[in-house]
DNA sequence: CCATATTATGCTCAAGGAGAGTATAAATGG
DNA sequence: CCATTTATACTCTCCTTGAGCATAATATGG
């Protein structure tokens, strides 16, 4: 153990790693949760890493802001992938790709050339139970897992498969989770029901959704899935809503990154009790049905509840 | 934005980056939670970064193993620090750490010359709030904490600043938060009450509370701020028991992570109605008092906790 | 003008969970 | 036997949460 903490003296060629930012950047425009892509939405914006900032945090921020000219407004580390492999070339250099989820807001004509915004369902349609639980669930995905699962050699493996896909994936009665998309993601992967897998290792049919480059569709869902925990006890759905609001507008936006319904009494009971908002005294215009007052985000608040915490209705049943 | 996604094609010797790991290895001894630390007690264990695993996690496990001898239960990464200005050296090759938290069991005569196990209140003495909020609190961190807040030049900045001290150390009547570990260590730093800020920024007295080398310390107050909330949802305390205990052992254990105190009966309440543990039959020999059963975790359970959710009774008030 | 659709908003209720307290049981050491 | 210590069983109350009912305010089509 005693050289365990002798630190490299020298960078030899040998050593050679690069470093680069993956960013998944999130908006939401009425109902549609998006993420900003590029490469014809078939990859995260990513770069290589700067050392030209104090933080990591602020050199995601400045590069966003510079290649987007979006503000961020909240900007969280994800997780940071090295996996031998990741290039399929064994003699690259070695990659360490450190991921960011940020939050904005979708402006009209910011985006680059080769940028755009994306709905994140169109990658994981499976993940979008705001109409009850997608036809692809019982008539693609189950199946198909259900035949992974028996394709196991021993029957106890058989048992454990089925039953882990029946947990994340809602199956035989059980309740769906929406905070498991990334385990969800990682089991079709590791049943090689998706393209990156299948790139990769070899198999057969593959579930639908689009696929993106590397393992950028890894890196959203665990975008996703950290969004989707986090709405629940931060107030960070204000950072990817305007100025001014109605209540049921917040309540989209939260059901869109949720990827299902809330009650909607229940959710206003909640928002309101916690003061997050305030009334602007406006009434929002162009609407069917009865006006909706309009709300901004107290800013008041925001010190206390960034450290404290939220709470926003999520049912688990 | 379109050359955002260009993958850099060589490495040059100016983009050299090293890369490390930093483990926050954490053990339970009959009360007492420990890290493993190497420099005599001054350092985190880290050690330069293999690509030779599968994966990052895979390779820590590995490492750590190799190095202590200490199989490793649950892993988890932590954080990605890059700052610059970590080493002080700005031409130094850029260092990124990846940090990583892990559980096991201490096991006597396993650490090597360099390596022992270390309280980590000895670190964070203002962490311990079992027997009631420690007197270093009052006595010398809240004071400070005010001076450093009337120092600021604008009323509103010294308001700010001390409703933040308040909100994080549960001061002027404000109840303690353990989840706040990190903002706290963050707080100290910022106000240069600690001997990292002081070295590196100059600054007067220091809070008690044992240093470490670079910025170890604040990668061990992101493990215990992570390793705290994360108690209360996923059964990972097992990974720090012996295989067989009872449920004052396990309670006594909880208590050690959060630093604060649990109802009894309430704790256990949650326990049995959850089916984590399942009698062995034995019941405790050489205690005091009326004997206890023993228990054991239910490894069944493993694979469904693992994934859906455990609570574990930590009151707020 | 009225029926209908649509959204906003106020209120109630029942079940479950969480925090806290009481009471009793089983051991040990004097 | 008594004090002490730990184990274990219940109970009670308050709060939260999920869910539904009822009503208000607007627009539209007939």
């Amino acid at each position: 153990m005693s050289n365990v903490n002798k630190r490299p003296k020298t960078v030899t060629a040998l050593d050679a790693i690069t470093a680069d930012l993956v960013a998944v950047l999130v908006a939401v425009t009425d109902g549609h949760p998006k993420i900003m892509t590029i490469e014809h939405a078939g990859a995260l914006p990513s770069g290589p890493f700067q050392f030209a900032h104090r933080s990591l945090q602020m050199g995601l921020r400045a590069w966003v802001e510079a290649q987007t000219g979006h503000p961020l407004g909240y900007v969280e580390q994800l997780y940071t992938f090295a996996d031998r492999g990741r290039s399929g070339d064994p003699d690259a250099p070695h990659r360490i790709s450190i991921s960011y989820l940020g939050l904005t807001r979708e402006e009209e004509g910011r985006e680059g050339a080769d940028a755009q915004w994306s709905s994140w369902y169109d990658y994981f349609p499976w993940e979008d139970h705001r109409d009850g639980p997608p036809a692809i669930l019982a008539k693609i995905i189950a199946p198909r897992l259900k035949a992974w699962a028996r394709a196991a050699e021993e029957p106890a493996l058989q048992k454990t498969r089925w039953r882990r896909a029946a947990i994340t994936f809602g199956l035989d009665g059980r309740e769906w989770n929406e905070e498991l998309a990334l385990q969800r993601y990682e089991l079709l992967y590791e049943a090689l029901l998706i393209p990156e897998s299948v790139r990769e290792q070899g198999g057969e049919a593959a579930v639908p959704g689009r696929a993106m480059a590397g393992d950028h569709r890894r890196i959203l869902a665990t975008g996703i899935a950290r969004l989707r925990a986090k709405i629940k006890y931060r107030p960070v759905v204000f950072e990817l809503m305007p100025d001014e609001f109605t209540l049921l507008q917040l309540q989209r936006s939260v059901e869109a990154l949720a990827g299902r319904l809330v009650h909607k009494q229940n959710f206003r009971r909640l928002i309101e009790q916690q003061e997050l908002v305030e009334e602007t005294g406006a009434m929002a215009a162009d609407t069917i049905g009865r006006p909706a007052k309009l709300f901004r985000f107290r800013q008041g608040i925001l010190a206390e509840r960034a450290v404290v915490g939220t709470k926003l209705p999520l049912s688990r049943s």
